[in-house]
DNA sequence: TTGTAAGCGTTATCAT
DNA sequence: ATGATAACGCTTACAA
């Protein structure tokens, strides 16, 4: 690291005014040259005001626009968590949409910190943007109140924050739960663990939790005389922010994955293929996902996946790879529809919160397959 | 999606005017008041000043400070890639130092669009931020000029960028490559690839792969005599915006994987261990190094790792996971480093340019040892 | 077709 | 200790 002094003063930017004397006219006639109104302009006046704004490399101050129009073009875009690959993705697909409607988003990133949720609310609210996407943390929070109050439009990501109404656009997570324990269910997987971070609080997690028990329960309730043993269901929490809670639940289910199906190991020579003697765990997101895969690799080794079957909700770039069944969300087309929703509410469109549940897209890999490689 | 009529109009927020005449008084105090200087205030006053803030739920306009002031705390941050795991860490380090400078960062991301990069740019210019950090996509690039021109401060993160001088910060590319080369030297590979996206333009891989190259060749000649036969070192472009360039550059690779070590096969068996049978590939990067591993998958099977030893630098969430070895860059502290440079020339520090290396951990996996795992 | 002047919500200058 | 008043850079009636 070197530094030594050198000199060279930035000169203040031209301003409305500069032009207007540089062009020889009046502001007014600026100013409608920049806003397009050229059917008011002489040819001439406009060749002049043209050059001029070359001349100095002048640029409209947004800000000041901003300040006397009332609007400023800023939306605001809230993010609990960005090292989860859904979010960035959800981005891509808002960044699409605000380009493609010539909105500018202030990307805020909570980093799941509630107190960074209240503050850059705060923040957006007084750079005044004209709407907030919000992924929220979850948690009830007094500080998504003015959000909900009509005080400032808002769109909701993934999650609903209890006692908001706002519109909300996301995973259909109902069906996504569904669809993936159906396929553990049809891949003749008779012990299945549903692993998700504390899901009192998010919205999303709920569902999918409340979907998953609903989707074991009709099985259970359609098979029951059929087979001789029923399908076993469990929900394991699994709270990443607590390391030795985490440790805890692992070892719960360490204990299921060394004795499969314990009670009612009787039944599983019966069954089709090798899978009923497999546990197969279903992670509600990209992040439990990834702890499992760890963990299970620690402990069972390179071919942990002949023990475990893993299934996710998200679609991680190491799935792929590591030849795991997700269910894909339309990450872009969240962050796409968000944006759009609202901007509908920033041009003043009126209704009550709406609801837009995009599909989830399984896609089918080794790891839920009747022989799993190593 | 259901969408009924309903009612609410967003009451216009409190201005200084409002509060003063609440509080019956002037607005100048009302500005003293928020700008803390409380030793000229009466404490009456002050609390009837308190007293209407809180009863109008006023939040004095940034934008309007930012106009009278001349300066409005934001700072832009240009991201060539969101997608790059890199790119998400290095934005923690923003994050944290803007909080603790009270600076508001204005994310953009270029998702590698030459034009995104430009139009970003603009706009950020636009809104008078006060200085930007740029991850640049490298291309020379007309757009970055009023950047460097002393229009505006600026600092560099990972990437120089031809014919701009500013302040930069990233990882020590050179030492990064050497430490990685040495290690598969060390390892008793004979037959290493250094694969890169191409690096003409990019500074941070063009000193990856020149350093890689020297190191080859320092070994070279220390161990002219020592061996029989040479170490041998490639580099190979992949060019991973292009599909059909990718597969030819893959298909070379897998010539070279197939018959390991071709011309000198004969002092394989001279080796201390199996990995001089073995072809190590040095990926320049995160995004390189998946997209090897899963061509490396999808051509030899889950046992891929004994046909090849993988090494990286960055360290993605799934290196662990694919036990692959990395050379993890500081990214956290580049990202705080960078604002910090910033916030110096912003304050009106007159340097020369600065470079500030920071300096990257090998991670030692089971990829680069010599029993590789499945 | 062009220009003048009054704000937008702050802060800064200068009186009182 | 307090308060008019003039900017900041721009838009927008309203004139001319």
């Amino acid at each position: 690291m070197s530094a030594t002094p050198t000199s060279q003063r930035a000169p203040r930017r031209a301003t409305i005014t500069d032009v207007a004397r540089e062009a020889g006219t009046g502001k007014t006639s600026i100013s409608r040259y920049l806003n397009g109104e050229m059917s008011v302009l002489s040819p001439e006046l406009r060749a002049r005001i043209e050059a001029a704004i070359e001349r100095l490399d002048y640029q409209p101050n947004q800000m000041a626009r901003g300040l006397k129009r009332g609007r400023n073009r800023l939306i605001g875009m809230l993010l609990a968590d960005l090292t989860n690959p859904y979010t960035v993705e959800v981005l891509q697909g808002v960044e699409a949409a605000c380009h493609a409607l010539g909105l500018m988003p202030l990307i805020c990133h909570a980093a799941n910190e509630v107190e960074m949720e209240r503050r850059y609310l705060q923040l957006l609210t007084t750079y005044r943007v004209e709407g907030v996407i919000v992924n929220a943390l979850g948690v009830r929070e007094e500080s998504l109140r003015p959000v909900g109050g009509g005080s400032i439009p808002a769109v909701l990501v993934d999650r609903s924050v209890e006692g908001l109404v706002a519109d909300i656009v996301g995973l259909d997570n109902r069906a996504a739960a569904e669809l993936g324990t159906r396929h553990l269910l049809d891949g003749g997987f008779r012990d299945i663990w549903f692993v998700v971070q504390p899901f009192e609080q998010v919205s999303s997690r709920r569902l999918r939790e409340a979907a998953f028990r609903d989707t074991m329960r009709a099985h259970a309730g359609a098979h029951a005389d059929a087979h001789a043993g029923a399908v076993q269901g469990h929900t394991l929490v699994l709270n990443l922010a607590d390391a030795v809670q985490t440790e805890h639940s692992l070892a719960e289910l360490d204990r299921a994955v060394d004795a499969p199906g314990e009670p009612g190991a009787a039944n599983r020579l019966a069954s089709t293929n090798g899978n009923a003697a497999r546990v197969a765990v279903f992670a509600a997101n990209a992040p439990v996902a990834l702890r499992l895969a760890l963990h299970f690799k620690a402990r069972y080794g390179a071919a942990w996946q002949t023990r475990v079957a893993l299934l996710s909700i998200d679609d991680p770039e190491w799935a792929e790879l590591t030849g795991i069944t997700t269910i894909r969300q339309p990450t872009y087309d969240i962050g796409y529809r968000a944006v759009e929703f609202l901007h509908e509410r920033i041009e003043g469109v009126q209704t009550t919160a709406r609801d837009c549940l995009l599909p989830g897209e399984l896609i089918v890999r080794a790891s839920t397959g009747g022989r799993p490689n190593g």
